[in-house]
DNA sequence: CCGTATCCAACTAGATACTG
DNA sequence: CAGTATCTAGTTGGATACGG
């Protein structure tokens, strides 16, 4: 195609654009990632998921295996979610004590493989992360607080 | 065999998980994918990195672009963490009135698919999501406060 | 146009105590 | 053991006004 000629509108001039850009049809209505973000975003469900993708675990199980220590109540709350999104399967057994557990559905598995990738990305990128990090409170430890 | 009489040690027999469980070595430390989380579970992040997606936007366009209405606050705080994480390179000209353009690193970019594989996830769980609440819905009205 | 600063409302999460 | 209830602290986000 012709070279470069009239880039009058904007001062930039080359798109950049490397990749075909995937993400979605409807910008103005964000595709529908709202939806798992405000799912998974939260403090805890991650944590839940992750360890409920190991296999069933009890409510008491659960709590302890989450790192930071998640609080009863929080717990409840985040399961209860899960349980009514589809994704966590909650079975009561009525014995004395009484015991409750908790597994993924078939749903809840799919979902792994999303925070797989996401864990993945994450420890891909890191390192770049960390030093933009730093870069960038070099570059601003004038301007910028304090 | 017998009835409820003895279910003391363990009631679940089957370990039911049919995938083979993918997640991460070290279930005590998340992983990772808190970092993500942190990065794109608050309100405006991936609506930004969306946006960004289809080209360079100045501050306004970005501004309007967004669904919902973001203030120019958060705008400007989104906007500040992506370029520290090194997600968004901010361009200046200092032109009158000032010009700020706003693009997606090669890193950004690459987050971009993340987004992409979490939007489809969603689009294809929603109907499924949707009936759950339902079901729930409808099971808990009596017991739970509506 | 592109922010920054200040104040304030709303939501989230923790600690604690109590119930079945 | 597995919750629920209540109260409170911390964080997030919006509105507005002002500055470069």
């Amino acid at each position: 195609m012709s070279a470069g000629h009239t880039a009058v509108t904007s001062p930039a001039t080359a798109p950049v654009v490397a990749e075909p850009v995937i993400v979605c049809d409807t910008p103005q209505d964000e595709c529908g990632v709202r939806d798992v973000l405000d799912r998974l975003g939260d403090k805890w469900s991650v944590y839940v998921v992750v360890e409920l993708a190991s296999g069933i675990r009890r409510f008491k199980e659960l709590q302890r295996a989450i790192p930071g220590g998640i609080s009863q109540r929080m717990l409840t709350l985040t399961v209860r979610r899960l349980e009514r999104d589809g994704l966590v399967k909650r079975t009561v057994f009525p014995t004395v004590p009484p015991q409750v557990e908790y597994e993924l559905t078939e749903m809840g598995h799919s979902l792994t493989h999303l925070v797989k990738a996401l864990a993945d990305w994450s420890i891909a990128h890191r390192p770049a992360i960390a030093a933009s990090h730093e870069a960038w409170d070099t570059a601003h430890q004038d301007s910028d607080a304090r």
